[in-house]
DNA sequence: AAAATTCTGTCATAAAAATGTCATAAAAAT
DNA sequence: ATTTTTATGACATTTTTATGACAGAATTTT
């Protein structure tokens, strides 16, 4: 399940560049540009982590950090501040004051999506896509690669989406609109019939590596991803 | 098919995060900022369970409850609450207006999903594709597999739909055009006789697996699917 | 910056599977 | 024995899926 990322910046453009990015990323964003919002949403629910400014309006970024530690039902929520000081002073006080992690402005967003996904895995394991291995086959997210047995396979990126969708959900079957929704993207405008022919170059990557039957055609349905028999 | 969810809540950004994250586990979220707007959603169309705030401006969570339950059309949605409160009483009050459970915020999103599935399972069954399994014969929804034993049965769709109706309704009696209603969809022109022929395949795929007299006949009625005996 | 390569989505056509109807046989009821 | 209802096999048609080609877009290499 996608992680729920709480962005806490009081400067709007930066609040959005980051949420972009984290949704890109595939994570849930929710902005709140000052720590009072920050503090309101939280009283309703409770995010996965938060990504903190050091600079607040009215609350610094270590205040709030550390409020969120005394407060049990919060306590627990891993924190990534951002700050613009690069000085190691600040950054031990951050530390200090129960951030997880820590990043200095200017930072790529690149660099903050891999630190989002470094803190999750230490905290948060079950929120983060781990390998996969289904017969034979090994995916893996994070180094955006697919093996059978040793050997790399070469597949195209709509290609990978889609097998990293089908493995996270062995044998269930999708409808190809439920699939153009998980891999393209909801808004999409495209045909139903495009998924049939990535399904067709997904397979064709698969029977050329000695995998074949995996991707099941259930007719009037949709499409599934089964090392067990077909029917 | 996908339950249809109504959200009540007047915070955005949390009906959004709700709305999300319901999406992302299957669900058809629907959104509604007051309680006006929520009224106006369920005369267009009858949600199958409601998520709803406690407090909203205007009119409260209990005393919208307390008219969803007052209603006949409404009176059997399933409502999961929502509170700021966390003291006993006003979990009593709640449960007492209609609700059928109760959820403390700051609660955690992946929490209210796995409450929502608990609610459906327990007053709507029919929308979560639990799998069925009768005298041996197996059924997966979700898979869209059918089993008897361990073995997979090779099934038409059309086939899988009669037996899927017919399985979630066993023992009972079905004239050609109640079936022919349910399977086919109500619009369907198509002659009562058509039932016959697909009740012969179904039973040619049944009886090629062991199954023999599951589907039975009862004259000038319709047919019926038990595993006792006929007659 | 230009060229080369890879990737995408769509379409037309082929191939495969499923569907509904009908005629006739079989069974049950009267 | 006759009538009514259901079962069954055949089959033409329709529906659904697979596949190859292609032009434009995007990305990488030069």
């Amino acid at each position: 399940m996608a992680a729920n990322i709480l962005i806490v910046e009081d400067e709007e453009s930066i609040l959005e560049l980051i949420a972009i990015n984290l949704h890109q990323s595939g994570f849930n964003p929710m902005r709140a540009l000052n720590a009072e919002y920050a503090d309101k949403l939280i009283q309703e629910a409770i995010p996965d982590l938060i990504i903190l400014d050091w600079m607040l309006p009215g609350m610094n970024g270590i205040e709030f950090a550390k409020r969120l530690r005394s407060n049990s039902s919060t306590k627990k929520i891993p924190i990534i501040m951002l700050t613009a000081k690069s000085d190691e002073e600040n950054k031990i006080v951050g530390l200090e004051s129960g951030a997880d992690d820590y990043l200095t402005k200017p930072f790529s967003p690149r660099e903050l999506v891999a630190r989002i996904k470094a803190v999750l895995r230490r905290k948060s394991p079950e929120l983060i896509d781990d390998p996969i291995k289904i017969s034979n086959l090994h995916l893996d997210p994070s180094t955006h690669r697919v093996e059978s047995n040793g050997a790399t396979i070469k597949i195209g990126p709509t290609e990978f989406k889609l097998l990293h969708f089908f493995m996270k959900n062995p044998d269930r079957v999708f409808s190809r609109n439920h699939i153009l929704d998980k891999v393209w993207g909801n808004q999409s405008e495209i045909d139903d019939r495009t998924v049939d022919v990535h399904i067709k170059r997904l397979r064709d990557v698969l029977t050329n590596n000695g995998h074949d039957k995996l991707v099941q055609t259930v007719r009037g349905m949709g499409y599934r991803f089964s090392e067990n028999q077909e029917n």
